[in-house]
RNA sequence: GGCAGCGUAGCUCAGUUGGUGAGAGCGCCGGAUUCAUAACCCGGAGGUCGGCAGUUCAAGUCUGCCCGCUGCUACCA
């Protein structure tokens, strides 16, 4: 049976800046789904990239005495080394610099403007060039000195520019007709409503090209202009799906941060709408995550290296750790103590030492040689149903997109696995001589807990590879079709060695 | 101001359409055990389910008000 195929996205990085955790959580999550789809015989398609143009990073390389294009390469070097830091599979790293998306932008321009949905005219009103953004009169707010300044409490200016606009008013009805005919296309739910709520209080035109500034892409026509950044940016699952007719569009999933929903639910759609293109499926937004429950902030000081952390606990732990303590759409908070509890917790105590223990006895006892499986009893039915509806509760989670709900059930397969492997004590019957029954309690852990392995593919990549190695499962077997494929009776298998030793916060 | 949501054990949270004595994981305490990474297994302590008042034979689970928190949105002389 082939599944369909799978285009998904992360959002693209703003390059004014390093990478930070908010960074790397996008990153791992997404690629913890598209490395669970490829396991579950999707095709996939898996795009990340960098948003390179705008005010913001032209004036920042004005500032460091740089080219607008010299200055993002450098820029974005971090972020594709904290991509292979985390082990993110992505299909390919666009840059809205690359050539063949500046070429896609201005067709899709062209076509919206086939359909008359772009028109010259004029903005003006108080700009903060922080924020990108224009506000009303009544947004802002006085400073102690009598200045101006946007609700962010960024300095804001009188601008009067002409622009083009984009028909977004036109597009009310039909957007809430795709709401509502189509509710997974905003999640999780909580977002839904504030979106169709947004767009049922009445749309305004949206200015989409600037003329204040030249790092952007050229509007066709009108080469005074460049495009309203969130044209270019959204643009790029479209380059990325292979063209304004790619073959992966459209796309199944953008996973995104619950900053931006806004932008990918309500202007998305209706770009798409107007140049008569397909829709993408599903839009997620993610959480914030805060550090011990505070906000990330420079001023506060609280600012974490991802790579650095990935460095020190392990990529896995960290991966582990965030899709796990954090329930995937809301915030989430993470310290040393937490990671390091957690994952001790799960990995050290859980996973690893239930692989660990099984697999020495399967050493010292059966010369490292596949035991062969018994008549299953009660307690092998027991452990049988435990690993069935855990395995169901997993599927259904990851398909739902409810990662840390997927780890439950993952951990509740190990607690299973333990309680199945304490209570038959195999180190007893080791002792009594009872060999062919210690035989069939090892096969039968070590088949649990391949299964487990397989099933934390998509979390921790690395480290589930060297379990299933000491598990004997060939490489080709490591898919979920293989699941209920046990390792072969007779199968030589390495000698173990632990995979998640305990930490502790010295390190 | 409007709309939506939330407030349940130290921490993070589950708790279908109201109905056996309120749950899980982590942490903590005790026991057992020794195959294993002082891990695993078993047991336990700990909660006026934000507050008050109602509806009901029965409310964490419905209604009203209040307190606190969050998101979206509107407005201000």
């Amino acid at each position: 049976m082939t599944k369909p195929r799978f285009y998904l996205t992360t959002a693209i990085a703003y390059p004014n800046g390093r990478p930070h955790m908010g960074h790397a959580y996008e990153a791992i999550a997404s690629d913890v789904i598209a490395r669970f789809k490829r396991l579950d015989g999707h095709e996939v398609r898996f795009l990340t990239g960098t948003d390179e143009h705008g005010l913001k990073i032209d004036q920042a390389a004005r500032a460091a005495g740089m080219a607008p294009k010299a200055y993002v390469d450098q820029m974005v070097a971090p972020f594709q080394a904290l991509d292979a830091a985390l082990g993110i599979s992505f299909d390919r790293f666009i840059r809205t610099t690359d050539a063949d998306h500046k070429a896609l932008v201005q067709a899709l321009w062209q076509r919206m403007a086939a359909n008359d949905d772009l028109y010259l005219g004029r903005y003006e009103g108080w700009y903060s060039v922080r924020d990108e953004a224009f506000y009303d009169e009544a947004e802002l707010v006085t400073a102690d000195d009598g200045a101006r300044l946007s609700p962010q409490g960024t300095p804001v200016e009188w601008t009067v520019e002409e622009s083009w606009f984009f028909r977004l008013s036109a597009y009310q009805d039909r957007l809430l007709a795709l709401y509502d005919s189509q509710p997974d296309f905003i999640q999780p739910a909580s977002r839904f409503n504030e979106m169709r709520a947004f767009v049922a209080g009445g749309l305004s035109d949206l200015s989409v090209s600037r003329t204040s500034f030249a790092w952007g892409i050229p509007v066709p026509g009108d080469e005074r202009h460049v495009m309203y950044v969130w044209l270019d940016a959204l643009a790029n699952y479209l380059t990325g799906a292979g063209g304004l007719d790619g073959e992966w569009w459209p796309a199944a999933l953008h996973i995104v941060g619950k900053d931006v929903v806004r932008f990918h639910t309500v202007y998305w759609p209706a770009f798409l709408m107007s140049a008569g293109l397909a829709l993408p499926k599903t839009v997620f937004g993610h959480g914030f995550l805060l550090n011990r429950g505070e906000k990330m902030s420079k001023s506060l000081g609280n600012v974490v290296d991802p790579a650095e952390m990935a460095q020190r606990f392990g990529v896995d732990r960290l991966r582990w750790f965030l899709c796990r303590e954090v329930a995937f759409g809301e915030d989430g908070s993470y310290s040393d103590e937490a990671i390091v509890e957690r994952t001790n917790a799960d990995l050290a105590n859980g996973i690893g030492n239930l692989a660990q223990r099984s697999l020495a006895m399967v050493a010292k006892n059966l010369g490292g040689v596949m035991p062969v499986w018994g008549e299953a009893g009660e307690t092998e039915l027991r452990l049988k149903q435990a690993f069935h509806a855990g395995a169901e509760a997993y599927f259904a989670a990851m398909n739902s997109l409810a990662l840390h709900r997927a780890l439950d059930a993952v951990m509740a397969m190990v607690t299973a696995a333990n309680g199945y492997f304490a209570e038959n004590a195999p180190w007893a019957l080791a002792k009594s001589g009872d060999t062919t029954r210690m035989a069939e309690v090892l096969a039968a852990t070590l088949d649990a807990t391949r299964r487990i392995v397989l099933l934390a593919q998509p979390f921790m990549p690395g480290s589930t590879s060297l379990l299933l190695d000491q598990l004997g499962v060939a490489a080709d077997a490591r898919d979920f079709n293989g699941f209920n494929t046990p390792v072969a009776a007779g199968t030589q298998l390495p000698a173990p060695a632990g995979v998640f030793p305990r930490i502790t916060l010295d390190g």
